[in-house]
DNA sequence: TTGAAAGCGCTAACAG
DNA sequence: CTGTTAGCGCTTTCAA
């Protein structure tokens, strides 16, 4: 900034000035400055910035996975509005690990970033503690993909999970069904899923009908949902089943055409995600739909809001994310 | 930081040198200051520290879309290796667009990041001018999911879209087709999809097979797919199609499956990534095997070898990323 | 409209 | 093993 400012005649001072608000800065200086700094290619330190205003044009989100498209989808969101408003994002992957959550929130509140976006709202102690400290400093703390029926104590862009699990069983009691199973993600920190899944059999069982739970083998999701039906073709068979995600569903529906077994017929199944392939797939997937961009996108939006000096109060809420089933023919 | 050493009685030096390489502090005053750091809830300002040391832990990666499983895949793999190196991710999606990678690449470069993760090897040349000039100053610069033949002037970590193009015609040719066409990526700047239908088509013709391209639409990539075939059904439908990636593949095999088509019989298809899906579905798709974990994962531990001091000679090349055909029943 | 001075929170280099 | 000094590159605040 040194070099810029020597070559255009100015203080570093002027530089600075012009990069943050031009409209202060005389038109004479300004053709001036620019041309200094498109000869000397000058990029600013962001970290000497940020150091100085004591603010940083960082947002840092802390995902399960960003190898699922779920949250793929929603981090590409996340990068699609933030493009363009000035903040970078700093992501972390925490493999669906509440210890790991806790190191990476550490680390990132280094940054001092803007705003911090989590996922769910299962976080340690520690986590929790950090948490609040930020956000009692005016730090914009987003728990996304959950949401709790009473008024919680962070911001929450999600939905109910609980409800979404009545929603399925609600769905599959409808069409008729009374003999149930959940399949839940075999990965054990998936609390959602399992969250889902409880209230499922819950209403299930309230509503009269038989109801289980059975646990897909860890790994790769699609071949974890054709094992699982396998498995439960060796024994006694549900007559619909629910799954904790469509990748389940997907591999489970691929297992039965392989078989020969007739979905939904001899076997009913729901999926959770309403990913592309669960339209196209035979005829089509019965699944929830999530709106997983859209909790992506309405974050994004809200954090901006929150960021450009919106009063809490007078920051709209984000839109209702409310899960819905999509009714095609495997159920 | 100052609080932190006025509880555990020693100056910040002690502090930071506690936190750097706790090994070089007293085991006496190092317990005072565990103490002194849990009481307080100390987090290190990273801004700070990577103004006054001059290099910062982050890493910067440059993805055309975070939303795609190819590339999520890739970054999960970034996360995972960089989880415990200390280094962070700050990522950013260009939704393949190269005047928007530019601006990212400015914007992240303020952040004098330990090192860049680039995709692909076209740029606009801006974007090469600070590339270049990072590299001069020490950064590594990686460009991933492509490879030249010839030395490139960065660290390349992917294969040679040619050779895999060349790939894909070979092995329709050698199952016996001669008919054939490259479904081609509705999105202009997805050179490598683009590069991949060109060598596939001069191999192809070459060879005496017919070859011609055919664009897809844009928009969700296996309605894409579907739409294709259901348009080259109206017309003449080539015997054997090669496609820039596995879900155009899958949604021209689901609609394949729809209408009653054969395949391979009437039609082959040949994928290209090698999707999990492409091996749960029906039979099994024949498809280009990528490695797209492993393009993360070997980017991530040799930037880390780079930045531990490796020399260039010492360090080990990537390992062979050459993409190969997963033969299954679709061709 | 521009500049001067002070300092953000930490670490490098050296001294003790 | 621990402390002192200086300064990273920028922005804030105030003065001209």
């Amino acid at each position: 900034m040194v070099d810029v400012a020597a070559i255009a005649g100015v203080t570093t001072m002027t530089i600075s000035r012009y990069l943050r608000e031009p409209e202060r800065v005389s038109p004479l200086t300004s053709a001036k400055i620019k041309e200094a700094l498109d000869s000397t290619g000058y990029t600013p330190n962001k970290q000497a910035g940020g150091l100085a205003s004591g603010k940083s044009p960082v947002i840092a989100a802390v995902i399960p996975n960003v190898g699922n498209t779920l949250f793929a989808e929603t981090v590409q969101a996340l990068c699609d509005v933030f493009h363009g408003s000035g903040y970078e994002l700093l992501l972390s992957a925490t493999n669906y690990d509440l210890e790991r959550e806790e190191e990476q929130v550490r680390a990132m509140l280094g940054w001092l970033p803007a705003a911090l976006i989590i996922t769910g709202r299962r976080h340690t102690d520690a986590t929790l503690q950090m948490m609040r400290n930020a956000r009692d400093r005016g730090m914009p703390i987003v728990e996304i993909w959950d949401k709790t029926t009473r008024p919680s104590e962070f911001i929450q862009v999600g939905f109910n999970h609980q409800e979404a699990g009545v929603l399925m069983a609600k769905h599959l009691i409808e069409r008729g069904y009374t003999d149930l199973a959940y399949v839940d993600s075999g990965v054990p920190d998936d609390f959602r899923a399992h969250e889902r899944g409880l209230s499922f059999v819950r209403h299930a069982k309230a509503a009269g009908c038989t109801a289980t739970t059975i646990i897909a083998p860890r790994g790769e999701p699609m071949a974890a949902g054709r094992a699982t039906l396998r498995t439960l073709c060796g024994g006694s068979l549900p007559r619909a089943l629910a799954f904790a995600n469509d990748h389940l569903a997907v591999g489970a529906y691929l297992h039965a055409q392989s078989v020969g077994l007739a979905v939904p017929d001899t076997v009913a199944m729901l999926g959770f995600g309403d990913i592309a392939l669960a339209t196209e797939l035979g005829s089509g997937i019965s699944s929830v739909a999530t709106q997983r961009h859209q909790i992506g996108f309405a974050t994004a939006t809200r954090i901006l809001q929150e960021l450009s000096g919106a009063a809490a109060s007078t920051a709209s809420l984000p839109p209702e994310l409310r899960p819905e089933v999509i009714h095609r023919s495997s159920t």
